[in-house]
DNA sequence: GCTAAACTGGCACGAACGTACCACTTTGCG
DNA sequence: CGCAAAGTGGTACGTTCGTGCCAGTTTAGC
C-alpha cells in the first residue's frame, strides 16, 4: 500500500518520516523496541499507537511523528523481529546442532513465536510484509545450508527447511508432546542427509 | 476464557444460547455462513457483529442473540471452515492424487486459505480454537494415511503431513513460483513412500 | 543571537467496535 | 383461546482505535 520506502529521499511531504537528526533517533528506536515487545507479547493486535507510546514512556503523538502509519510501524517491528530471530537461531544451531531445534522452540518464549507466525501469515495480505516473510524464509534456508555444508538451492535443504518450519509452527500452535516433535525432527534431518543429491 | 461450553445443558442464564427451536435455526446457520464467508474474505478481523449481520441481511442484535460472544462465533466459523476444508481436500486427493495438491492450492481461493491459516495461528492463544486446530491436523493426517494405505500413527505419514502443510502455508503466504512447490511436493511424497517403516 | 526547522506533547475528532437494553411481535403448548 | 417463552429489531452506551491538529519548546545553521 505504500509505494515509497526510500528513507534517504526526504521529499516526502504528507508522510515526513525522515530519520531523525538528533537524539530523537533514540526515541524512534525506543518506540520500535516497544512495538517489538508488544508484538511478542500479545500479537500484532496489541501493537497500537497508544500501547507503544505508553510502553516507551512517550506521548501518543510520538508514534505518528516517527512512523507514517501503524502499518509501517508493524512492518519495521516485524523486520527487526525477524532479524533477531535469525541470528538467535543461527547461533543456537551452530552451538547445539540441528536436531536440538525442538528444544530451542520449547525453551524460547512461546508468545514470541506466536507473534512471529501471526505476522508471517498476515504477510500474505500485505506485499511489504510479504517481502520480509520471504527474507525470513531465505535466512532460515541459508542457515540450514550452511549447517549441512550444502548449497542454498539444494532441494534437500529446501525440503528440510520446509519440514522444520512446519514442525516449529505446529509445536507452537498445537503444543503437542515434545517427544513427537523431537522424533520427527531427527527423522527429517536423517532423511535429508541420506537423500540423493538433487537431479 | 469461557469456562462453559455445554450446549445441551440449558441452565445458562447470562449466556442463554440454547439452539433455536424454530426457523430461527436457519437464521443461526445463515449468520454462521456469513461469518465463514467474511472470514475467508478478509481474515478474522473482518468478522464483526455488524459485518456478519449485514451480510446475512439480519439485524445487529441477531448475532448476540444466537452467539454468546464474538469469540464463540469465530470458533464455530473456524470449526465449520475446517470441516469443509477437510472434505474438499479429501475428495481432491482421492480424485487427483497427493502430488496434485499444489494445483489445488493454486486453484483454490487464496484469501480463503489465508483466513484458515490466520485462525490456525490464532488458535495458539485460545484453547478452544486450539482444539479445532488439532482436529484439522488430525484430519489431514488421516487423509494422508488413507491415501498411502498406512497407519495414522506411522511416522512417515506424520512427517509427510508436516511437510505438506508447510508447503501449503508457504505457498499461500509467500507466493513463490509454483514449480518449486511442485518439485518439493513430489520429492516429499517419494521420500515418504521409499522410507523405511517406522522402527 | 536569531530565525527556521525539527521536535514535543496534550487534546479532540470521527469511526468502529462489542454488547446491553427494551418495546414489540410471533410462536408453542396447556 | 390465552399466556409465557422465544424470537425480533431498533437503538444506545461505553470503549478503543488511528490520526489530525496546534501551540509550545528545543535545536541547528547562518
Amino acid at each position: 500500500m505504500n509505494p515509497d520506502q526510500n528513507p534517504t529521499q526526504a521529499g516526502e511531504r504528507p508522510q515526513p518520516h525522515p530519520p531523525t537528526q538528533a537524539r530523537g533517533r533514540r526515541r524512534r528506536a525506543t518506540l520500535l523496541a516497544s512495538a517489538v515487545h508488544l508484538l511478542t507479547q500479545g500479537g500484532f493486535a496489541a501493537v497500537t499507537h497508544r500501547a507503544v507510546a505508553h510502553h516507551a514512556n512517550l506521548p501518543l503523538a510520538a508514534t505518528t511523528y516517527y512512523f507514517a502509519s501503524r502499518d509501517q510501524l508493524l512492518a519495521e517491528a516485524f523486520a527487526q523481529l525477524v532479524e533477531t530471530e535469525l541470528t538467535t537461531t543461527r547461533t543456537w544451531i551452530t552451538d547445539h546442532g540441528l536436531t536440538a531445534l525442538t528444544d530451542q522452540i520449547a525453551t524460547a518464549d512461546r508468545t514470541r513465536q506466536l507473534g512471529l507466525w501471526e505476522l508471517y501469515v498476515h504477510a500474505g495480505r500485505d506485499p511489504v510484509l510479504q517481502q520480509i516473510a520471504r527474507r525470513w524464509a531465505d535466512g532460515c534456508i541459508r542457515i540450514i545450508a550452511d549447517t549441512l555444508h550444502l548449497s542454498e538451492t539444494d532441494t534437500r535443504v529446501r525440503l528440510l527447511y520446509t519440514t522444520l518450519s512446519a514442525l516449529w509452527l505446529e509445536q507452537v500452535v498445537e503444543q503437542r508432546p515434545l517427544d513427537e516433535a523431537r522424533t520427527l525432527l531427527a527423522l527429517a534431518v536423517k532423511t535429508a542427509e541420506n537423500a540423493l543429491p538433487p537431479p
